[in-house]
DNA sequence: TCTGGGGTCCTAGGACCC
DNA sequence: TCTGGGGTCCTAGGACCC
């Protein structure tokens, strides 16, 4: 989707349209940029910077707090049209997905007409336009769809996706963060075509393992499949204060509100777990986290919260300022309401399926 | 200019087991 | 008296994605 979330609040808003919108947290309470309609980054507004900095490069500029439940509502109507072609559809976010259609593509006249039927079909269902990439992978097919941003349409022919790629900034490749593509410009690698033909054992010195998998993929070699099925393996909260906050009365309702929020969500999940991660960043920005693993699965915000509360208790030193204070829950284990569970005397579980059938 | 919040995956070291 | 090799699990940190 293009410009998403700033797009559904020009949808919603019609006063907005036209108009530089600008979604994301307040400047005073140290809020990014999630979003920026194409009219703000016009005055060189983008994604993740501060919400203070997007203001002032464009002062005329409408900010409005994100509404994840619009924007989810939105993605799953944009998903069901998706899954009405194949039901090989990979989400990647609310707003992007990989859709294996080869079975499909004929049908609609080929990828182009496929991509012009979905294209149609999410602006008359939704409202939105969407950018879309067609190539013989991922990697391909994510860069097409870059490439053509907004409301684009970019396929990429059998045989032509080593000569497609090789122009694009290295750092538009999946996996090029901003560390890599520092380390790889160093090397005076600045294009994926310089990626693909950069000598391989140079590359893993600087890439370490990562270097061969990134080469195969900037030479337009990439077979992974869509996953349709990815299980969620985490979830969590956090939170950055206003202003940084010393440990006290202040501190200690913000750890209670955000295990509330964690053991909510988890609940909403179904999911209980078996390890509550904590985390801390100071007012210097230096991140740490602490967790601990239990045998038994635990979804009680009560429980959450008290060993959140003792592992901050641990990292404490005085004089201690905080930014950021987050916790996030992972081993989930599906919940089972009412069901009687059998431990062995090492503190591992009884999941034998023959078990279950058993009793 | 002053750095969000939701995640995933990887690595390295250490405890522990046989 | 000195220390293997296979493995799993946990912890902490960090890169990366949208």
């Amino acid at each position: 989707m293009d410009a998403f979330y700033a797009s559904v609040e020009q949808l919603d808003r019609p006063e907005l349209r036209g108009k530089p919108v600008v979604v994301g947290g307040s400047a005073e309470g140290r809020g990014v940029v999630a979003a920026a309609s194409y009219e703000a980054r016009r005055f060189g507004v983008r994604s993740a910077m501060p919400m203070s900095r997007a203001l002032r490069l464009c002062p005329q500029a409408v900010r409005v707090s994100p509404r994840f439940q619009r924007y989810g509502e939105l993605s799953r109507r944009v998903m069901a049209i998706f899954r009405s072609v194949t039901p090989l559809v990979e989400p990647l976010s609310l707003d992007e997905a990989f859709l294996d259609a080869t079975e499909q593509a004929a049908k609609y006249g080929g990828a182009d007409g496929l991509a012009r039927w979905l294209k149609d079909e999410v602006r008359r269902g939704v409202g939105l336009t969407v950018s879309i990439g067609a190539g013989t992978n991922k990697t391909v097919a994510k860069i097409a769809s870059d490439a053509g941003k907004p409301d684009g349409l970019v396929v990429v022919a059998t045989g032509d996706e080593a000569t497609f790629l090789a122009p694009f900034a290295a750092r538009a490749l999946w996996g090029v963060g901003v560390r890599a593509d520092a380390a790889l410009q160093e090397m005076g690698i600045r294009t994926i075509g310089d990626l693909a033909s950069a000598d391989a054992a140079q590359l893993e010195r600087i890439l370490g393992s990562r270097g061969p998998m990134l080469q195969k993929l900037a030479r337009g070699e990439d077979d992974r499949r869509i996953e349709t099925d990815g299980e969620r393996k985490s979830v969590g909260a956090e939170t950055t204060f206003a202003r940084d906050l010393p440990d006290g009365e202040e501190l200690r309702d913000e750890l209670r509100r955000v295990a509330d929020e964690v053991g909510r969500r988890l609940h909403a999940h179904g999911t209980e777990a078996r390890t509550v991660t904590l985390k801390l960043r100071y007012a210097n920005f230096r991140t740490i986290t602490r967790s601990t693993t239990r045998v038994e699965p635990m979804d009680d915000t009560e429980d959450i919260r008290a060993i959140a509360a003792s592992m901050l208790e641990r990292v404490l030193e005085p004089g201690d300022r905080f930014r950021l204070l987050g916790i996030q829950c992972s081993h989930l284990v599906e919940r089972e309401h009412g069901q009687l569970r059998l431990w062995r005397g090492d503190g591992t579980r009884i999941e034998d399926p023959a078990w279950r059938t058993a009793s």
